[in-house]
DNA sequence: GAAGATTGAGTGGTCAATCTTT
DNA sequence: AAAGATTGACCACTCAATCTTC
C-alpha cells in the first residue's frame, strides 16, 4: 500500500483558497445575475452560446459540448427556457435523431439586458484585481490544470 | 450611461478556462469521492472540519462560518448525516439558542477511508501539474481575488 | 449496437417563514 | 430586535430507463 502524499501547509492553504474563490465568486455572480436580470448562470451560459452563433441556432449536441454539460441537464434546461419563451426547439434536418435550439427575440433581449452588468461583475471581481501579466499567468496555470482533466 | 468595458479576447479565454476548470475539476473530484467512498463533496467538507477539531465537536454556527455555508444548507446537511450516523447534534451549553455537531466513530471511519484517495486526486489534478513556484503564484492570485470578494 | 435526446425519480441547495433565546 | 437554528416548498442537477434514428 502506497503512503498517501498529504498536502503540506502551503498546498493546503492554496487549495482552501481555491475552494473559497469558487464558492464566493459563483454565489456573488449568481446573486447579481438573478437580482439584476432574473437569469441564472445556466440561463446566461445558454443564451451567450446561442447569441454568439451565426443564425442564433445550434444543434443541441453541439451546444452541450460547448457548455460541457450532460445531455439530460441541457434537455431540462432547454425545456424551462422554452417555457419562458427565450429559446425554441426545432427539428434537425441533417439527422432526424438530433434537435436544434434557436434563440428567440425575447432570449436576445434577455441576454443583451444581462450582459453589461455580468461582464462588469466579472471584471470587478477578477480582472480588475490582477495586472495584465498576472491575468496571463493565471490563464496559463488554468490551462495546464485543464489539460490534465481533459484526458483523465 | 457608462460604456461596458467588455472582455478582450485574452480575458475571455482566461475566463472560459476558469469556468472549464471549475466544472471539470468539481465533477471529477465528486465522481471519485462518490464512487470510492460513497461521500459527497459536502459530506467530505463537514467531516474534515469536525475531524480536525479537538474533541471532534463544533458549534453549528462556527462550522457554518468555516465552510462559508448558509444556515439552512448546513442544517439540512447535518440532518442527512445524522440519519446516516456520521454526526450527532448536541445542545449548546453556553447559549441555548445554539447547537453543537459532533463527529461519531462512524463519521471518523468514513473520513479516514475517503481522505487518501481524495487528497491523491487533488494532487493529481492540481499540484502535480504545477511547479512549486507556480503553486505559490496560483495561491497569491487566488488570495488577491478572494480579498475583493470578502468585502463586496 | 451506438448516438442523440427526453423523461421521471431521487437528491441537494436556496429562499422565506417560523420558533426560541438573547 | 437580533442571533441561531430549523422546516417546508421550490428549483436545479444527476442517474437510470426509454425511445428513435443511424
Amino acid at each position: 500500500v502506497a503512503e498517501t502524499r498529504w498536502l503540506d501547509a502551503g498546498e493546503a492553504h492554496v487549495w482552501q483558497s481555491y475552494l473559497d474563490v469558487q464558492r464566493e465568486l459563483t454565489s456573488e455572480l449568481e446573486r447579481r445575475l438573478v437580482g439584476g436580470a432574473g437569469l441564472s448562470g445556466a440561463d446566461y451560459a445558454v443564451l451567450v452560446a446561442l447569441s454568439e452563433t451565426p443564425g442564433d441556432i445550434l444543434r443541441t449536441r453541439d451546444l452541450g459540448q460547448m457548455l460541457g454539460w450532460e445531455r439530460s441537464r441541457l434537455s431540462h434546461q432547454v425545456s424551462r427556457m422554452e417555457k419562458r419563451g427565450q429559446v425554441v426547439r426545432q427539428e434537425c434536418e441533417e439527422d432526424a435523431r438530433g434537435s436544434m435550439v434557436r434563440l428567440t427575440a425575447e432570449g436576445r433581449a434577455a441576454i443583451e439586458a444581462a450582459a453589461p452588468d455580468h461582464v462588469e461583475a466579472v471584471r470587478q471581481y477578477v480582472f480588475d484585481r490582477l495586472t495584465r501579466e498576472e491575468v496571463e499567468t493565471f490563464g496559463r496555470l488554468l490551462d495546464r490544470i485543464l489539460s490534465g482533466l481533459r484526458k483523465a
